[in-house]
DNA sequence: CCTATCTTTGACCAATTGGTTAAACCATAT
DNA sequence: ATATGGTTTAACCAATTGGTCAAAGATAGG
């Protein structure tokens, strides 16, 4: 593979990435893609053979980007409350610099579930559950949290912070009523969700 | 108008919510929907003008479904726990009977937020802030809860239920590795929801 | 320089799609 | 019965879309 033929297969590539992400598998257009990568719309075949592959590509690695910063809360040195804390910091501030994609990856999970799942399982989240219960085993014991309440947890903090992007219209509409902007609702938010989830933590349930 | 086109259009209407929640506006089918109704294509249009029209229809009186459910933050005679356990176990109840609202709604509104905000904004969910405020801004007082923090926790509530049905896909694949099933967790989470919301309100921020 | 291989392009195609239209259908009132 | 009005249909259309193909350009080896 020639350099001027990786930097051809990138500018592809990105554009690809751009234009997904801005209109989803469905609306997106071949064409517009091509224009973004200022090239000939054959040449999209020519390096990826179909619309499908193309979107393969990029959904597979967007997708990798998204769970790959779940990183923190593998690591053994920390304590449950610095992980919340650390993800958050970490999650949301990639959200940032990557806003469209909360909503680009629902939508696309939810539009075709089977070939989604199958890449999802590749990247093997399933062991963020396994890493948990066997650091922190004991420590859920403690506090009165059950095996099953693991998963509603880590869904609850995903949650926390996916969601105020990926309902970014419903949550603009709110803020304008409370006086309020988007980018300090998120700098906030950093904070706020972590204090909000080690709280509901350290208590037992009632 | 005659009860029997009353009853076509109805029946129209209800093919295009179907065929729209399912695939999204761009990748509905003006032909899926007519087969589904039983009817001709050119009726589609006979009855509401344009693809856009008819989505327009659709869209509002969803999103006008989902945020009904709110109503039960906005009666004066219940506590503020009261509230968050009334509104989790109703509105994901809601959600069981349509799960593939919520991936539709937020797809939807980031395809065309401006649209979209006017929709939302006319069914006026900024006055659920300030009930809220109105009827417990002294116990928010109280609580160390700062104005701003409010739409934090109204955000966070509106996550913790509607984003385990947007991101199903994720989420079964999560449960698969604990051994437990969706409807499970479904069921489990009107409970546990409102727990964990309600212990991160009743202790002061760290 | 010439050939062989890879890259890039423009012209083209078949299929799909939202939408139109004129005619057929059907109920009802006169 | 038949004229009138709204309702439904089949046939059709223009535009768009993903994809193909043969030829032109570029690049490197001999």
């Amino acid at each position: 593979m020639t350099e001027i033929e990786k930097l051809t297969e990138e500018r592809i590539f990105d554009a690809a990435t751009e234009v997904f992400l801005e209109r989803g598998m469905d609306g997106a257009r071949m064409q517009e893609i091509a224009d973004q990568a200022g090239i000939n719309k054959s040449l999209l075949h020519y390096y990826f053979r179909s619309k499908d592959r193309l979107f393969d590509a990029v959904f597979e690695k967007v997708a990798a980007g998204m769970f790959s910063r779940f990183s923190p809360l593998l690591d053994p040195e920390l304590s449950l409350e610095e992980k919340i804390s650390f993800f958050f910091r970490e999650h949301i501030s990639f959200l940032e610099k990557n806003p469209r994609l909360p909503s680009f990856l629902l939508n696309e999970i939810n539009r075709n579930p089977k070939r989604m799942k199958e890449i999802i399982r590749r990247l093997d989240i399933g062991k963020i559950y396994d890493i948990l219960e066997q650091q922190h085993g004991e420590e859920f014991k403690q506090l009165g949290i059950t095996p099953s309440l693991v998963p509603q947890i880590m869904i609850s903090v995903g949650a926390m912070s996916v969601f105020p992007f990926a309902a970014r219209g419903i949550v603009e509409t709110l803020l304008e009523k409370a006086g309020l902007n988007f980018k300090d609702f998120i700098e906030e938010r950093k904070t706020f969700a972590a204090g909000f989830v080690i709280r509901a933590f350290h208590n037992k349930p009632t």
